[in-house]
RNA sequence: GGGCCAGUAGCUCAGCUUGGAUAUAUCAAUACCAAAAAGAGCGAUAGCCUUCUAAGCUAUAGGUCCGGGGUUCGAAUCCUCGCUGGCCCGCCA
C-alpha cells in the first residue's frame, strides 16, 4: 500500500507545497480510497476549498499507481490503481506465506517479557487469565517482528499469601491444586475472625527469612503443587514461558545487600523512624501522601520492592524489558521506574489490564467470588461438543477445544486492556458474532472450497477481480502489515483481534454475493487466489493471538 | 483528601494517541420542500438452506458519544469544571 500512499502524497506536495500531507480514507469506499481534505489550504489560497479541490484535481495525471481522481465538495477523492493493488498483495501473501504481515524490526533485539505472575495461591481466575492471554499474545506479535523474546515468569512465593496457605493447610493430608481454593478461603476467613493468626502467619514468614528447613520445605511443597497446576492450565491454552523466577532467590542472597548499596550511592536511601532502608522519592510527581518505598523492615529483612529492584537489575542486564501488570500495580511501578531511573536504567515497558468485574461485583480470590479459568474453560469445550454434536455424529475432541478455548481467548483479547470488562456466562460462552469460532469458520468455510478446488492456478490473472467486496478484502489484506506493526510498538493485541473480525466479516459477504467454484472459469481462477490469501493472513493473525484454526467445523 | 484509568444503542464493545464529508467567507427579497448529520456484535422484529458448511447472510427498530463550559472553519476525539464506576496512596506482595 505504501507505494500507491507515496505517490498520491508526491504529487499533493508538488501542487501545494505543503510540508506534511496528511491524507484521510473516505468514509465510503466508494468516494476514493485515499482523500485530502483541501481545509487546510483555504486561508493560504484565499480561496473556499470546493475551488481548491477543483484546481488540484485538474492538475492531476493518472499514473502507476493512481488511476483517478474525484472531486466531492472540498475533497480530493484518489483512486488506486486496482488491478496493481490486487496482483501487489495477493502475490506477497502467497509468497510470504506464514511471515505474511511480519517485519524484521526487531532483528537482534532482545526483550525481556514478563507476563501472568499470579501469585501461587489458588487456581486462576478469569481476571488474571486476562494477564497471561495479553502477554503471550504479545510474545507472539513481538517475535512476528522478528525480536528476540525470552518470556519469564515471577513467582511469588515468600509471600504473606503463602504463608497463610501453609498455616491453612496445618495437619490436611495429600493437599492437592484443587484443595487449595478452598484452603485459602478458609484461612482468610479464620484470620478475619482471629487476628490473632495473622501473628502465627508472620511467624512462619520470620522463619522461612531464618532459614528453618522445616518452614523451607513446607512452602516450597504447596507452592510447586499450585505453580504446576497453573502451569498445566496454562499451557493446556498453548501458553508457554522460558523462566520461572522465584522470588525466594531474592529472599537471602547478596542481591538484596548489593542492590542497597548501588542504591545509597544515589543519594535518595535513608533510615527512617523505624530504623528501615527507605528510598526517597520526591520530584517523581508520584500521587501519594508521603512519596517514599520502603525497602526493609526494621530488623533489616528486605521487603517486595527490595526484591523486586534486584530482580529487575538482574532482567534490565538482560536486553529491553516489559511487564503485564493489572492495573492494581500502576502506582507501585511507577515507583520502581523512579528508583530505575535514579540508577540511570530504562524501566520496563509496562501494560496495564484492568480487571474482569462479575455483574454482582468484584472478583476476589479470597472471597471466592469467583469465575475459576478453568471451569470457563470446561463449560465452552461443553459447549463447543454439543454444537459439533449438532453437525456430525461423532464429536472431534481435538475440534472442540480449539474452538473452546479460541472463544475464551479472543472473548478477552478483543477488549482494550485498559477497559473493565464485566463477565457474563451467556455473552462468553456465544460462539455466534464477533468471536473466535465465527473468525474460524470463515477460514473453514475458505478450506472447504479451497479443497473442492482441487487445482489451483497460482499464474490467474488478478485484474479479474472487479467487484467492490473484492477490492474491499484486497485494500483489507493490504492493512495487515500495518496493524501488525502498530499492535507491536502499541503492545495492544485487540488491534489484530478487530481486524481479523472485520476480514471475516468481508469474506463472509463475499462468500454470500459472489459464487467462487462455479464462476467463470477465469475469474474462478482469480478468486480461488484471493481466498487463499485471505485464510493465510487469517491463520498468521489468529496465530498471533495464539488461536488454532481448523479445515472443518 | 490526592493520583491514574474508564464512561459511546437495552447489554458487551470498536473508533480517541494523528479533530474532518459539505464548513467558512461572499453573494442571495422571502417562504416552503428535499437531502445530509456516529460503527460492530449480542438481544428484539421480519426474511434467506434442492445453490462453494445457516457457528452464516439480508433488512428494520434502537444514540443528548456521561453532563456543563471552552478551543476550532469543524469535537466522540483536544482543554477545563463536574458526575458515575474501577484501581491505587502499608514493617502486603
Amino acid at each position: 500500500m505504501d507505494d500507491f500512499k507515496e505517490a498520491i502524497i508526491k504529487f499533493l506536495k508538488k501542487e501545494t507545497n505543503l510540508e506534511n500531507v496528511e491524507l484521510e480514507i473516505p468514509p465510503n469506499p466508494e468516494m476514493g480510497d485515499y482523500a485530502f481534505p483541501c481545509f487546510v489550504l483555504a486561508k493560504e489560497w484565499k480561496k473556499s476549498p470546493n475551488e481548491i479541490a477543483q484546481e488540484l484535481g485538474k492538475k492531476f495525471k493518472p499514473n502507476d499507481f493512481v488511476a483517478e481522481v474525484k472531486i466531492i465538495g472540498p475533497y480530493l477523492n484518489f483512486f488506486i490503481d486496482k488491478n496493481k493493488i490486487a496482483e501487489k498483495t495477493i502475490k506477497d501473501v502467497l509468497k510470504q506465506k506464514d511471515k505474511y504481515g511480519s517485519a524484521n524490526i526487531g532483528k537482534n533485539k532482545k526483550i525481556i517479557l514478563e507476563h501472568t505472575s499470579i501469585n501461587p495461591n489458588a487456581s486462576p481466575h478469569v481476571g488474571r487469565a486476562r494477564n497471561a492471554f495479553i502477554g503471550d499474545s504479545m510474545v507472539r506479535i513481538l517475535r512476528f517482528q522478528g525480536y528476540k523474546v525470552e518470556v519469564h515468569y515471577f513467582v511469588n512465593d515468600v509471600g504473606k499469601q503463602i504463608a497463610m496457605l501453609v498455616l491453612g493447610a496445618e495437619g490436611k493430608k495429600n493437599v492437592s491444586f484443587d484443595n487449595l481454593l478452598g484452603i485459602y478461603i478458609e484461612i482468610n476467613k479464620r484470620i478475619e475472625e482471629n487476628p490473632d493468626l495473622e501473628k502465627e502467619v508472620l511467624g512462619l514468614l520470620n522463619k522461612l527469612e531464618k532459614g528453618d528447613k522445616a518452614t523451607k520445605n513446607k512452602f516450597e511443597k504447596i507452592v510447586k503443587t499450585c505453580v504446576n497446576g497453573q502451569i498445566k492450565i496454562l499451557s493446556e491454552l498453548g501458553i508457554k514461558y522460558d523462566f520461572f523466577d522465584y522470588e525466594s532467590k531474592y529472599l537471602r542472597n547478596k542481591k538484596t545487600q548489593e542492590t542497597l548499596k548501588r542504591l545509597e550511592k544515589t543519594g535518595k536511601l535513608f533510615i527512617d523512624g523505624f530504623n528501615r532502608w527507605v528510598m526517597d522519592q520526591k520530584g517523581y510527581e508520584l500521587g501519594m501522601k508521603i512519596p517514599v518505598l520502603v525497602l526493609t523492615r526494621g530488623d533489616g529483612t528486605s521487603l517486595y520492592p527490595l526484591r523486586d529492584i534486584a530482580y529487575n537489575l538482574d532482567k534490565i542486564k538482560k536486553g529491553e524489558n516489559i511487564v503485564v501488570l493489572g492495573e492494581d500495580q500502576k502506582l507501585y511501578q511507577e515507583q520502581i521506574a523512579a528508583v530505575l531511573k535514579e540508577l540511570e536504567l530504562k524501566p520496563p515497558r509496562v501494560v496495564h489490564y484492568s480487571f474482569v468485574l462479575l455483574q454482582d461485583g468484584k472478583m476476589s480470590t479470597r472471597k471466592g467470588n469467583l469465575v475459576l479459568l478453568e471451569d470457563f474453560m470446561k463449560e465452552a469445550v461443553n459447549k463447543a461438543r454439543e454444537e459439533l454434536r449438532k453437525r456430525y455424529n461423532k464429536v472431534d475432541e481435538k475440534a472442540a477445544k480449539i474452538i473452546a478455548y479460541g472463544a475464551v481467548k479472543y472473548g478477552i483479547l478483543r477488549v482494550s486492556p485498559e477497559k473493565n470488562v464485566i463477565f457474563d456466562w451467556q455473552q462468553a460462552l456465544s460462539f455466534e458474532g464477533e468471536t473466535a469460532p465465527y473468525i474460524q469458520y470463515a477460514y473453514a468455510r475458505i478450506s472447504s472450497i479451497l479443497k473442492k478446488a482441487k487445482k489451483i492456478n497460482p499464474k490467474a490473472d488478478l485484474k479479474l477481480l472487479k467487484e467492490k467486496e473484492e477490492m474491499e478484502l484486497v485494500k483489507l489484506l493490504s492493512n495487515f502489515p500495518d496493524t501488525i506493526s502498530k499492535s507491536a510498538n502499541q503492545l495492544k493485541p485487540h488491534l489484530i483481534a478487530n481486524y481479523l473480525y472485520s476480514l471475516a466479516q468481508k469474506f463472509n459477504e463475499y462468500y454470500h454475493i459472489h459464487q467462487i467454484l462455479k464462476a467463470e472459469p477465469k475469474t474462478r481462477d482469480a478468486r480461488l487466489l484471493l481466498i487463499s490469501a485471505i485464510k493465510q493472513t487469517t491463520k498468521n493473525g489468529l496465530n498471533l493471538l495464539g488461536i488454532d484454526v481448523l479445515g472443518r467445523m
